[in-house]
DNA sequence: CTGAAAGCGCTTACAG
DNA sequence: CTGAAAGCGCTTACAG
């Protein structure tokens, strides 16, 4: 005999009365429970997971299907990991378990999660990484399983999602820029159909209108998560009868590879063009000029994830209005050394002319 | 009627047989097989998968554990996602999924992992982050479970593991610091008690042993994975009468932090400070002057731990030295612009005098 | 090659 | 409050 007939046996008892015990189950004489819980750490019984799920049809876990293209296994994005961490915290305090499923590429991704909540493996499923029209949002509202997602995205029927207020980020950057005196203010934007990419992509076109400054197609550059990316654009970001003289970028490690380009050409980032950054990062906020960027809590943003999941599986509040939580995660500016106005960082001297330390610009005198 | 039962009855056949052809048993007539699976695919039938584990002892699954603490999910660390898309490619094609379990914090990691194995969610484990005596190995070897760790340990009992060429990374910096003039050779280890902080430690002693050079344990740090460690250990490292010239990094996100540190004493990382990194990463790569330092695949570490895990699962070679697998993954150096000899970093101009341009020493010239 | 049946280890109405 | 028993949806010896 083992598992919790095993346990029965020993106390004597039914397995029907211990499972109800262990559970927490009411209609248990007090005694009775402590004398199973005891006899339970003592031995060191633990259920049988696929038992359980079997028998009760809730398995306990939320999955969080993310993809691992090579994108982002090869750069430093730390996005996830920070937010998995708050996932995992606020589900582990409502005794819930979160598994993280590695989908690789874009392609078989449909089928992967099809694979997963028919199996029946998560109660609940996490998705990123939204398209604007995005066949998982109906898979899982047809599947009926709840689910929230990381990113918005254009659907028929409500859902619940938690996303960055890029609206914000594109609005103050934008604003800022200006106030420095720019006009020809470049912006980054995903490859593919990101729904985010549209949203940055609306809000950037939207501030600029409110200071009648026309939009400019070339001044868009794509880019994925890659700090290779940023140096691929430099010179054509750089080049022309009217080049930038700022950038705002959708995803901030770009900047590295921006920094590298411009320190090649002698050219000094900040003074020489000015940018901005999505998200604060460490990487990012250690660099000479540090980065302008915005504060977002990665730990927030996957506990409000978690809670998103968890009013879904709460068996009281049947009206979809109050179980979908639909939440833009605030974003507030850190300024840093990236984004002088523009006059002040002409004032510094001629522009692309000379070789001139990008250090001595931007720091303060120490050595 | 559901599940599988729906299906035979649908075809008027057994339950048994449906499963015996869906699962590629053999004994099912071909005929009978292709029907099944084309009755399979018509109606998306996807067998319910707890009550698979319980009814053959097998999940299909391999868990890898993983901290979650607030250092590596702060800091642009890329590792674990690019091992994670080489373990799960792999595994993949084997027919097994991944689920990657995040533990939060050091604390309750054991605990963690008990609950894992003895609920019987995975056939298989991954362990990474193991220290010089992990109790997690006694653990998973008193279980009778599968493993495979990514990082070696002190153990009693040989156990399969897939480590970095810690060895490589130490000795070969530390022989080229020295043909580059330098004897003041700093080291950064990890806090705690992770094995391989040890291995290198060692490494590094060894080498320098070679080259008679006193090892001296004031040039010995300590930092975690995140960037600012570097920024703090920067002025103790220039400091004191005899200060280091050089400095070898565990962990090279270190590298961030110290050159900030140097631009902000008007130093340049490399002519004032020779650095090397442990692993070649794209952040890495893009500063100025890029990082000396050593590359690894990523994706073939992740695979070659599926291949650990997956040699242990074939039912033949009972023989445990062929079973479990111990490899220590090539690393080979990438030379950068961070570790120059040091006496033409010295002719480049007085140290710690002028603040010229880091760039202008380590770039051609373009601009 | 196919079917009938036991069994995996739990949970949960249903009696008592 | 407790027990006996059905059942969750599969797999797998065992007959035939």
């Amino acid at each position: 005999m083992r598992g919790i007939s095993r346990l029965a046996h020993e106390l004597g008892l039914s397995t029907g009365t211990v499972s109800r015990a262990l559970n927490d189950k009411p209609g248990v004489n007090g005694q009775t429970r402590q004398l199973v819980l005891e006899a339970a750490q003592r031995i060191g019984y633990q259920p049988n997971q696929a038992a359980r799920t079997l028998a009760s049809g809730r398995t306990g876990a939320i999955g969080f299907m993310f993809e691992v293209y090579p994108e982002v296994a090869v750069i430093g994005d730390n996005f996830y990991l920070g937010v998995i961490d708050g996932v995992q915290s606020t589900l582990a305090s409502h005794g819930l378990d979160l598994l993280v499923l590695p989908c690789p590429g874009r392609q078989p991704r449909l089928a992967y999660l099809d694979r997963w909540v028919a199996r029946g493996l998560v109660d609940g499923m996490i998705l990123s990484n939204t398209d604007r029209v995005d066949p998982h949002i109906d898979l899982l509202q047809s599947a009926g399983i709840p689910f929230v997602t990381l990113g918005r995205s254009e659907a028929s029927k409500e859902f619940a999602w938690v996303d960055l207020d890029f609206e914000h980020v594109a609005k103050t950057a934008v604003d800022r820029l200006v106030a420095g005196g720019h006009r020809r203010i470049a912006v980054t934007v995903p490859f593919g159909e990101l729904n985010h990419g549209y949203v940055f992509l609306e809000a950037y076109r939207e501030a600029l209108k409110k200071h009648g400054i026309a939009f400019d197609p070339d001044l868009v550059f794509r880019t994925g998560l890659g700090v290779e990316d940023g140096y691929l654009i430099a010179d054509e970001l750089l080049g022309g009868p009217d080049p930038a003289t700022a950038i705002l970028l959708i995803y901030e490690t770009a900047a590295v590879g921006i920094y590298r380009r411009l320190a090649e050409r002698g050219l000094r980032p900040g003074a020489d063009l000015a940018v901005i950054g999505l998200r604060d990062e460490a990487v990012i906020r250690y660099m000479t000029p540090s980065l302008t960027c915005f504060e977002l809590s990665l730990f927030e943003t996957g506990a409000t994830l978690a809670e998103a999941i968890l009013a879904q599986l709460a068996p009281r509040a049947k009206d979809d209005g109050l179980r979908l939580k639909q939440v833009k995660m605030a974003m507030h500016i850190r300024p840093g050394e990236s984004d002088p106005p523009l006059e002040a960082a002409r004032n510094k001297g001629p522009r692309r002319r000379q070789r001139s330390s990008a250090l001595a610009t931007t720091t303060g005198a120490s050595g």
